[in-house]
RNA sequence: CGAGGUGUAGCGCAGUUUGGUAGCGCGUUUGGUUCGGGACCAAAAGGUCGCAGGUUCAAAUCCUGUCACCUCGACCA
């Protein structure tokens, strides 16, 4: 296609590699995904965009469901006494808790923290709901908004107020829970992977970099297509920490009084920003057919003459029939030109035309959101032949971002080799596990310990900051 | 909190240097013709120029103050 018609499809967006935050903004605003709220650092999620996060919820779901997981429902308001009595978790989260001071119009003898994650209240709750071994192991869940006050925010990435899912579990011994702990990030790999085409990669953070009261934190690390990375689920264990600030003890066995073992996850809307980030391109948003709301939309050529809105609903109906999440675009209000660039836009997988020419040939117009390529379909085995298609997408999606981040993943063994990795994307090093070695990559390049992964093969022997003996494999990056 | 920037129609902006009728593009409304890659023609609606003072015959424009938002740092999923 010539250069200059190339352009007239996205005349509106900025291009992704001039200003990729630019591009990010564009894209988010422009697919009727969020928009602004009239609240600082918050953001109005639009239908189209919690569509997305439906699909992500249903698919967590129903693997929590699997692993013997159920849902609750905690308070949002937590008394400052409670969130108070694991010093390591006050200290991580105090200088971002949002406070209520008053209701009513009267002033609280005790101010409530709006929570900004809800580990203390589950504790008050388990302190209460296990007394024997036989009440263990308890897996709850939660899907719900945090408030945590942050000093910038970017929409899906940071924003004061966000959506996310939380699971506490407590068990019996510290195996269990760091059996749990390692399930529970297994799960996000999993659908990161199968459904949103993310390539991740698994390990546990370094203590700098672990959450507030944790024992031992995991994460699963996503790179954007800026080369920055983007933490995109964590998993704690937090070994009997919390149970010996809350007081959360059981019978045991053997009829002794014991700490339970506790662990925590969670992942957030942040995926949809990684989904967008990976794979997003200049027309707008891909999204990968697992997790798209819309799987296909058929957009009718000529709509007004006679038999093609007819035919458009009964393959509509058809494809409905056949499982597919598909939509039938029949605004009479916009021309079809339109359309397709409308839901390019919206990284609607597969579009299918449908005017007087395909009908005459018994066809469809099919296009494809990835490649962006067109081809016809027989319209009598439409249904069986998109399945194959939505799968070449899924795949196709993941390939493309796997290659693109094994791409700027470079392994490095000094200061100035780390320093221009993490420039366009990762870099894959030892560290002699010091965070004096952490804090001066962080003074230097602006860039910090993404994880050390489970596979711990070493690239070599001295630490990639001071020389002294390595014992860690682990990535840095600059990160969302 | 440090440094920089921006506030004018729903959105994006021009106008500010040199004070003098409030502008443009997109979108919206109505009618008509169109419909295989962001259609066209015609008409119309839409503004306390962020807010408060001041200077002036006259302020979007000059002065003072103030608020909000954005970008980059520090902090973070």
């Amino acid at each position: 296609m010539a250069k200059q018609e190339e352009q007239k499809f996205v005349t509106h967006i900025t291009p992704r590699g001039e200003d990729f935050s630019q591009w990010y903004t564009d894209v988010i605003l422009q697919s009727e995904l969020v928009d602004y709220a009239p609240v600082r650092g918050c953001m109005v999620i639009r239908p189209y965009g919690y569509a997305i996060w439906e699909r992500i919820q249903q698919e967590m779901d129903k693997r929590f469901k699997a692993t013997g997981h159920e849902n609750v429902y905690m308070p949002m308001l937590i008394p400052e006494s409670l969130l108070l009595k694991e010093a390591e978790h006050v200290e991580g989260f105090a200088p971002e808790v949002a406070w209520v001071t008053q209701g009513g119009g009267e002033v609280l003898q005790e101010r409530l923290a709006i929570r900004p994650t809800s580990e203390t209240i589950f504790c008050a709750m388990y302190s209460k709901w296990v007394s024997s071994w036989r009440d263990l192991p308890m897996k709850y869940n939660q899907w719900c908004s945090v408030v945590r006050w942050e000093k910038s925010t970017r929409p899906f990435l940071r924003t004061s107020e966000f959506l996310w899912q939380e699971g506490h579990t407590i068990h019996e011994t510290a195996e269990e829970a760091q059996a749990e702990t390692l399930q529970m990030l297994d799960v996000y790999r999993e659908v990161a992977e199968t459904e949103m085409a993310l390539p991740v990669l698994c390990g546990r953070k370094s203590d700098k970099e672990k959450f507030a009261g944790a024992q031992a934190t995991y994460s699963m690390e996503a790179m954007m297509q800026d080369g920055k990375a983007l933490q995109a689920g964590t998993s704690h264990n937090f070994g009997t920490n919390f149970a010996k600030a809350f007081n959360i003890q059981f019978l045991s066995r053997e009829g002794k009084l014991e700490y339970v073992y506790e662990t925590s996850w969670g992942v957030s809307t942040r995926l949809i920003g990684a989904i967008i980030m990976t794979h997003g391109d200049e027309r707008g948003l891909r999204l990968p057919p697992h997790i798209a709301p819309i799987q296909a939309v058929i957009v009718p050529i000529a709509a007004h003459k006679g038999g093609v809105m007819e035919k458009c609903t009964e393959v509509l109906q058809q494809l409905k029939a056949a499982g597919y999440r598909v939509k039938l675009d029949d605004r009479d209000t916009v021309s079809p030109g339109y359309k397709f660039n409308d839901w390019e836009l919206k990284g609607v997988p597969v579009r299918l035309e449908i005017g007087p020419r395909d009908i005459e040939n018994g066809v469809a117009t099919v296009f494809r959101r990835d490649t962006c390529e067109k081809s016809t379909m027989a319209l009598d085995t439409l249904a069986t032949e998109l399945g194959g298609l939505m799968d070449a997408i899924q795949q196709g999606l993941y390939d493309q971002a796997q290659a693109y981040r094994d791409a700027h993943v470079t392994v490095v063994s000094d200061m100035d080799e780390l320093g221009k990795a993490v420039e366009n994307g990762f870099a894959k090093t030892m560290w002699c596990g010091e965070r004096a070695c952490e804090d001066a990559i962080k003074e230097k390049f602006n860039a910090s310990s993404r994880n050390m992964p489970f596979d711990q093969t070493p690239v070599g022997d001295r630490c990639v900051c001071c020389g002294k003996p390595a014992k860690k494999l682990i990535y840095f990056a600059k990160a969302y």
